[in-house]
DNA sequence: GCTAGTTATGGTCATTCTGACCAAAACTGA
DNA sequence: TCAGTTTTGGTCAGAATGACCATAACTAGC
C-alpha cells in the first residue's frame, strides 16, 4: 500500500487480479409448497475454467469504480436489477481458487425486492436456483454462497435485513415468512408479531391486505436506513 | 474472475494495485491510571505520500501468500509479534484513498497478548500509540481504525474475544478489565462475574494470584478455539 | 496481633424478555 | 348461516438482566 511496486525486491510475474462477485438473493415461491423461499441467479461459465458450469455474476473491477459501484454495476448487467440492500461480504484470496491464475475476489451479498425479482432478465446463460439447492458451482463459489447465507441469517435475527426482501408494504405474516424462510423453521406467529410491534421501524398503515379467504391483516411499512458499508454501525 | 482482462476491452492503464493491511490491538496500563488500554502500533512513513505520516502496517500482498498469511507476515515483520487472533476486517477500495494511485486495501485486525505486546519492536518508525487518542494518520487510516474498533466492540459483546488479548491465565477482574476498556464504561462486578460463570468455556483453575493488597481471587482459563475467518461461524 | 482498606465472591429482588399456549375477531367460500 | 382460515390480543411460567447488599479473605500499617 505505501510501497510502490516497484520498489519492493521480491518482484513476481503479474499482481493477483482482482475481480468483484455478487451473491443476489431474492424471495421466490417455491414450487412445491407456494411458501416463499430463497433464490440467487447465477451465470453459466462460456470459457474455461469449469466451462459450462454456474458461477456468481462478476467481473474484474474497473478502474474509475468503487467497489460497491462495480457491484451494483455487475448486478445490473446481469439480472437489470436495482439491489435494495448491497453489503461487502468477504474477499477471498486463497491461492488455488482458480486453476490458471491468482485471483482475489471481492464479493458483495444483494437482496432484491421481489417486484423486482420477477421482471429480473433470464435467458440461456442466467437462470435463477433455488439457494438451499444448488449444484456443484464454479471456482469456490459454492463455499461463498453459504457464507452469504450465513450472514443473511445472522443479519437476520439482529436486523433490519428483512424488510429489503419484501415490498414497501407487508404484512407481518409476510415477514415472519421471510424469517421462516432463510432461519428454515417455523415461528409463532403471536410471538413474532409481538417483536415486530417492539420495533420503532415498523409504521403501522391504515390499510389492509384484501383477497386472502381469512381475516383481512393490516399493512406495514419499513422506515429504517438502507444500511451502506462500514458506515452502517447497526448491526454486527 | 471469470474473464481474462486481456479479453476486455475496456482496458484501462493499470489494474488497480492490491495491498494488506492490519490494525493490531494489545492492551497495555494506560499512563495515567495505570489501568488497561488499548494500543496499537503504528508506522511512519518515509516516502510520499503522507510522508512523516503514521499509518497501518502494510503492503503489497505477495504472489505466494494467502491473504491471512500476508497479514500474519506483515504484523510480524513490523511488530516481531504473533498474533493470538486474527481476522479479515474489510477491503477499502474507494477511488480516492490514495493520491497518487488506486489502491484497493484488504485490511485485517488482530489481537496480540500483553506478554508478547511487551516484547513487541518499537524503533524511530515503529511506535505503539493509544488507540482511542490517535492524531491524523495518512491515507483514510483513521477511519479504518475507527472501523476496527467498532468491529471489536460487537465481536465482544457477542463474544468470546476478550480472552485473546489477555495471557493464559487470569482472574476474572481482569476480563472484566478489557471489557471495561473496549467499551468505554463500568461493568458491575458481581453481574459481570455471573455471566462468565455462565459460559463453558471459562475454566477454572485451582491457582490463586497473590500479591495484590486484598483477597486473592481465582485463576482461570479459556478453552475455545481461535477462529479463522469465514470458517469461524460462532458469532457475527 | 489488631484494624482499616480493598477486592472477591455469593446472594436477593424487581423488571424485562421469551416461548408456549389459548381464545376471540374477521374475513371467504360454500 | 356455517365451516375454515388467519389475524390479533392476551395470559403464564421460566430465563436473563441490572441494581444492590453482605460477607470472605487477603495486605498494610499501627
Amino acid at each position: 500500500m505505501y510501497y510502490s511496486s516497484a520498489n519492493v525486491s521480491e518482484r513476481q510475474a503479474a499482481p493477483p487480479s482482482l475481480a468483484i462477485s455478487t451473491v443476489i438473493f431474492a424471495l421466490r415461491p417455491s414450487e412445491s409448497s407456494g411458501r416463499p423461499t430463497l433464490w440467487l441467479p447465477l451465470v453459466r461459465r462460456i470459457r474455461e475454467p469449469f466451462k459450462g458450469l454456474w458461477a456468481l455474476p462478476g467481473g474484474p473491477l474497473s478502474h474509475a469504480e468503487s467497489l460497491q459501484d462495480a457491484a451494483s454495476r455487475n448486478l445490473r448487467e446481469t439480472t437489470g436489477l436495482a439491489p435494495s440492500y448491497l453489503e461487502q461480504l468477504y474477499a477471498f484470496g486463497g491461492l488455488h481458487r482458480s486453476p490458471t491464475q491468482r485471483v482475489v475476489s471481492i464479493v458483495y451479498w444483494a437482496l432484491v425486492q421481489p417486484t423486482e425479482a420477477a421482471l429480473a432478465d433470464e435467458s440461456e446463460n442466467v437462470r435463477w436456483f433455488r439457494a438451499d439447492r444448488l449444484a456443484e458451482l464454479a471456482f469456490d463459489h459454492n463455499a461463498i454462497v453459504d457464507y452469504a447465507l450465513w450472514r443473511l441469517r445472522n443479519k437476520l435475527t439482529y436486523g433490519s435485513v428483512a424488510y429489503h426482501l419484501l415490498g414497501e408494504y407487508f404484512t407481518l405474516a409476510q415477514v415472519r415468512e421471510v424469517y421462516e424462510a432463510v432461519l428454515d423453521r417455523q415461528l409463532d406467529p403471536a410471538n413474532f408479531r409481538r417483536q415486530l410491534k417492539a420495533t420503532p421501524e415498523i409504521e403501522e398503515t391504515g390499510e389492509y391486505l384484501q383477497g386472502g379467504k381469512h381475516r383481512p391483516p393490516r399493512l406495514y411499512r419499513y422506515t429504517g436506513r438502507p444500511g451502506l458499508d462500514p458506515d452502517n454501525r447497526s448491526t454486527p
